[in-house]
Parts: structure tokens; C-alpha cells; sequence
DNA sequence: GGTTAGCACTCTAGGCGTGAGAGTGCTAAC
DNA sequence: GTTAGCACTCTCACGCCTAGAGTGCTAACC
């Protein structure tokens, strides 16, 4: 799904190492080609100009800088940031500080499961002037732990879903006439007594033998299909919501000069079903991962990278945090970030889960 | 707060409107300057270029029409937009056929009020090529119908508000060890008894005197103050809630070729202050209106044009939708569009409450 | 008086050439 | 293996120019 181009080139010399990062954080700050003399004289170099060309001819002919015409100084390839990332960056962790602002932030909020992922992905934005992602954190199998059947007004009645994991779903269902309360309250206990914790998979399995029970059989079954049909979907549906904020620090970005581009920035954002894909294979667990320029598949995806990470308990509810920035972005902060990040609610799921 | 600029001048004579009706539908179609031969040739006007030419000048000189420079042709002003909208254009209900087609859609869509802000946000952003908006209907004051005692785990329980218009609130609690069954369930039978059908000022006025009831005074209290709290946080709430769908739209349109417009467009988006207070101030009932450019007060959206219109039930619950596009767009579509979506939505909150 | 043809005028968009500047790659010396 | 020196290349910014579009004015016309 991911086209993962690993870095074809056996283990760089220390110097080379050191001009390669030298030349990918001086292009992360500037945003400019950078040449041979500059690099020298900012980063300190004991060799001469003449020696780091040398260098960065090697380097771009292993494919990890590039040149955008003769007389420009080098940019980084998508690969020149996968070997930095995988290689020769250190994954520093937040600092201090900013872990306790962040969690500050989160001890203010409200509550409850939703806050926390509108939070996490505007934490993020601030945090590393990119885009901040989040999706929540979504059961593997949603489990019923109850409903309930409310009366709106004398045809219209809301059923109300509370699922194991904290969320309440709730839909609508019409009515000729409304049963009375008693009615309605003996209905809702008879399908919290069969179908309570129960998976939508075993509720269908468990549907056919409740049908005609109870003082209004047609009634309790209408409410275990309504209550299937609900728990299916919510199952089905991959990441709609996919809370994102601070888009605007992307597109201020240089590379994003013209309209276009950013557009197409856009359009990769709203490409759900590439970012539903990446989210799921990385909600088998594991840590932050990154996924580079050309990397991804969608072609309006070429000019950004991802930073994201899995959080939640593997089986049982798992959702994603990341970043989504310019390919030029700095990996090891966003890296730093988004691992804090997803700690963070590692913890609140954790909790939730007990 | 809205800076609305009523056109100065007395009615124009019938062939001077004709003319800036066909310069600004011309503008709207090709975004380009428009001249005066093209519009003799494209319009059939039974006068020569000439004549268009001094009428021209006459409406740049009444400031409905504008230059960019010497030699280019005319563009429409705020004002001319403003003129066109209120004493030209008529507005026509959109044809039978777009009807049927969203009537279709919102059938098609889940049973549940959320589901149709969205629906209405991408139905117009679709059928206008603008960007489509909607904000929920919401209570002028929500009105508590029952309220939820669900443990989620020994230490923490959820607390389920259900709003007399259909909209569920979701609170986690923490326990040093949450109650028994029984017990949550009598202290929510306590709450419903006393609270229910009421609205948050009705509850601070209630909350003081079911203070030691029931057989866990401490928990009945405790509930009490977070019904309030969360049906105070969701009075407060202003359009939290924008869906919004189609930006792309928007943004491919070629006045927002540079890319320091098209974040101009998006920051206007998201000023939700902004928005919020037109939103209110719309939601006092009336019929589509419309706000033009720099007739809004942020500088952002000096570029861009609002199409809105209330629905729901005055004095119970309003929310707005509408569309966002360049100044230059067609306003006739945009209002039918809107009217007949707002319309429909009427017809949904209707029967959401009989 | 309103309308029209004719025409000079104005302004922009785009193509072209030029020169400065930046950075490379090569070579020969260290 | 490293370095200084130097010729070479390419872009970017600037100014110039022309073609084209559209106006505004004037004088003739109905």
C-alpha cells in the first residue's frame, strides 16, 4: 500500500553523514538550495568547499540530494529524508517544558473522548507548525453495553446506543403512535437483556431467537435490527471523522507559493481513503512511523510527508495522531511530538479502559 | 455588524440595468474585464458599442461598475453586485429536476439530524460549485429530556444527557469507585424526576433544593452539577459546529490563482466569530440573504460573498446554511439553491418536533 | 438630444535580451 | 585525499519593446 523505497546504498561515511544532515536541516531552515560554501561556513565544517562538493557529487549520485539545475546548490530527495530519518537523526524526545504545557492543555479540557482528539490535533499543529491530525480511538468491534428508548413527541421516539467503548451513538425511529413510557422502557430492558455487551457480529447471530418476546414482540425486534444496523455502520466506517487543524500553517509554507499546489495539498487531505489505508496498517500497533513525499501513493500526496503514529490498546480500540507538513519539514521535532502526543492518549484510553 | 451599503442612487433607467445585468452575468461567466463589443455581440444589445460605451461610464460614475485600468473592460463593484442582487436578478426557485435529485439524497441518508447538516453542506457546495455551509439547528435553550447513569468500569461511569430536540451530550465521571447498578439508577430516576423538561436556567434554580435527597445525596448533587455544567457549556456553544464541504471548489476558482488569496479565503473559514455573530443574527427568522465582498468586516473575506439562510423553528431552534464563493458568482442559482435547501430542512425540523 | 462611426490614446501582457550572481565541476598543485 | 583557482552554466531580475484590447472623445447623423 505504501511504497516503502528503502535507502539501496551501504552505510555512509561519517563525513558524508554529517554533510547530509547539514544539508537537509540548512534546507529545512531556509527552504533555498544549498551550496558547498554556505554549509561549510554555518555548520563549521573542517574541510573546504572544494572537499564538500566532492561530497555532495557522491551523495547525489547515491539519488539522496538533488539538483534543480546546474549552478543551484542541493535540495534533498524523498530518499535523502528517509535515510535521515531512519539513519542519522536521533529521535529526541519533547522537551520538558512543552510535555508539561501540553499536558496542562489536556487537564483543562472537558472530560470526555471527543475533546481529546480535537485536542491532540490542534496541540500538534501549534507544537510543530504543521498540520495536526487525529482520528479517535476506534473499537476494533464495537461491544452494546446498552440503549435506550426515548420518546421525542407522539410519532417520532430517539434510541440511544451507549457502546462499551464510551461512545454514544444515537438515531431516530418513527412511529404510527409513540408507546407509552412503560412500553418503551420494558422494549429497551428485554434488548439490554439479550444483546448487552455483545459485538454486532454475535448480536446477529443472537437476533433471530429474541423475535417474538415480550408485550410488543414487534416493537423489541424492530429495535434489535435498528440497533444492528447501527453497530454495522459504525464498524464499517473507517475514519470520517478525521479531526485536522492547522492547515494553514502548511500552506503558508514557500513550496506552496502557487494556488495549485496548494490545492492539491488540500485535495490530499480530503483523500480519506489513502489516509483511512495508512491508518489501519499502522493500527496493528507499533510506533511512530513516517511516510515521505513520493512515498505515498496519491500523486496530490508527492510534496507532503507524514508523521504519524498508532495509540490506544492494540485489540481492543486503536486510533492515529500525526502531522502532515511540507516534505521539508523538521522530522525530528515532529517525530518528538507526535510520540508524546500519542503517549498522552495512551494514558486517556487507558484510563477509559481501566 | 454587517456593513451593509444600500445602493445610492435612484432607479436606473430599464436598458442601463440591462447592461449591468449582462456585464455581470458575462463576468460571472468568464472572469475576465468585459468590453463593451463583446457585450454588444454576446447580448444582441439593438444599440451600437458606443452608446454601450457612455452607458458604461454612467454606471462606473454611479460606482456600480469598475476599471481595472484604462484599456480594460468592466468589472462589477460590491455595489453593482449588490444592485444586480436586490433590484435586477429574479430569483428563480431551482428546477424540478435538482429538486428531485437532493429530495433523493436526504431520503437516502441515515434517519439521525446529524447526518443532514452535512448532507446540506455537500449538497449545495455540489450544486453551486461554491463552498456549502451548515450549522446544526440548535436549541435557543435546550431543554433536558432524561439523563444516564451507564459504569463503563469500577472507576469511571458515563452520564448521557438526552436534549428534548434529539441531541445527546456525553460526560465521563470519575469514581473512587463507581455505585452499584442500583444505585446509578435510582440517583438518574432522582435527577429525571426533578430536572427533566427543564432548561439550564430552570435547573440553577431547581439544583439547590434536591440537595440531600435520595439514598446517596453526594452522587444525586454530583450529577446534578454536571447536567447543569454541560447544558450551559452546549447553550454557550456558538457554531462550534460549521460543516462545511466544496472548499476546493472555491479555491480553483481563478481569482484565487495566488496562493496568498486562497489563504485568505481559508482563514475567513475559519473565522468562526465572524460567522457565528451572521449566523445569529440571521437566526432571528427571515429569508435568504445575501452579503457581498467588502460588505463583510474581516479583510479576509473582502473576496468572497455568503449566501445564507435561516431554518428550524423561530424561538426554538435555528441553525443556517448556505453557501461561500467568489463575489463573482451566479447569486440567482446560489439563492434558489439555498432557499430550496433551507426549505427542506425546515420541513426535517418539523417533523423532528411535530 | 440621443446615437453612431471614426480615431487617437492608454495601458497591459508577454516575448526578448542582457548582466549580475551563485554555485558547480574540473584540473593541477599540495 | 585535500585544496585553491578558474572557467563554465544556469537562473533571476530588470528594462525594453510590440501587439492587442478597449476606452473616451469628437463630429456627423437621424
Amino acid at each position: 500500500m505504501v511504497r516503502r523505497i528503502r535507502p539501496a546504498l551501504g552505510p555512509l561515511d561519517l563525513r558524508a553523514q554529517a554533510i547530509l544532515r547539514a544539508v537537509i536541516e540548512e534546507y529545512v531552515l531556509t527552504a533555498t538550495p544549498v551550496g558547498s560554501l554556505a554549509l561549510v561556513e554555518k555548520y563549521n565544517l573542517p574541510v573546504s568547499s572544494a572537499t564538500v562538493r566532492s561530497v555532495l557529487a557522491d551523495l547525489e549520485a547515491a539519488g539522496l540530494l538533488s539538483h534543480p539545475h546546474t549552478s543551484a546548490g542541493r535540495v534533498p530527495t524523498d530518499l535523502g529524508y528517509r535515510y535521515y530519518v531512519e539513519s542519522i537523526v536521533e529521535t529526541v524526545p519533547l522537551p520538558a517544558v512543552e510535555q508539561l504545557m501540553i499536558r496542562h492543555q489536556f487537564g483543562q479540557v472537558e472530560f470526555a473522548s471527543e475533546h481529546w482528539f480535537r485536542l491532540a490535533a490542534s496541540t500538534l499543529a501549534t507544537a510543530t507548525g504543521s498540520a495536526g491530525l487525529a482520528t479517535p480511538a476506534k473499537p476494533v468491534a464495537a461491544r452494546l453495553r446498552r440503549v435506550d428508548l426515548v420518546a421525542m413527541h407522539d410519532r417520532l421516539a430517539s434510541l440511544i446506543l451507549v457502546l462499551r467503548e464510551g461512545t454514544v451513538k444515537q438515531q431516530l425511529i418513527n412511529f404510527e403512535q409513540v408507546p407509552d413510557r412503560e412500553t418503551l422502557a420494558a422494549a429497551s430492558a428485554l434488548v439490554n437483556g439479550h444483546l448487552a455487551d455483545l459485538t454486532a457480529a454475535q448480536i446477529e447471530r443472537r437476533l433471530p431467537r429474541f423475535g417474538g418476546e415480550g408485550p410488543v414482540p414487534d416493537l423489541t425486534r424492530r429495535i434489535g435490527e435498528r440497533v444492528l444496523r447501527t453497530m454495522r455502520a459504525f464498524d464499517a466506517e473507517k475514519i470520517e471523522e478525521l479531526f485536522s487543524d492547522g492547515l494553514l500553517n502548511v500552506l503558508a509554507a514557500p513550496e506552496f507559493a502557487q494556488s495549485d499546489k496548494v490545492r492539491r495539498v488540500f485535495s490530499a487531505l480530503e483523500n480519506r481513503s489513502y489516509l483511512g489505508k495508512l491508518v489501519s496498517s499502522l493500527a496493528g500497533g507499533g510506533r511512530v512511523q513516517v511516510f515521505i513525499g513520493g512515498e505515498n501513493v496519491p500523486v496530490e500526496m508527492h510534496e507532503v510527508s507524514l508523521v504519524l503514529a498508532p495509540y490506544g490498546q492494540p485489540g481492543r480500540a486503536m486510533g492515529v495522531v500525526g502531522v502532515l507538513g511540507p516534505t521539508r519539514m523538521s522530522y525530528s521535532h515532529a517525530i518528538g511530538t507526535v510520540s508524546f502526543v500519542s503517549c498522552l492518549l495512551n494514558e486517556l484510553v487507558d484510563h477509559l479502559y481501566a
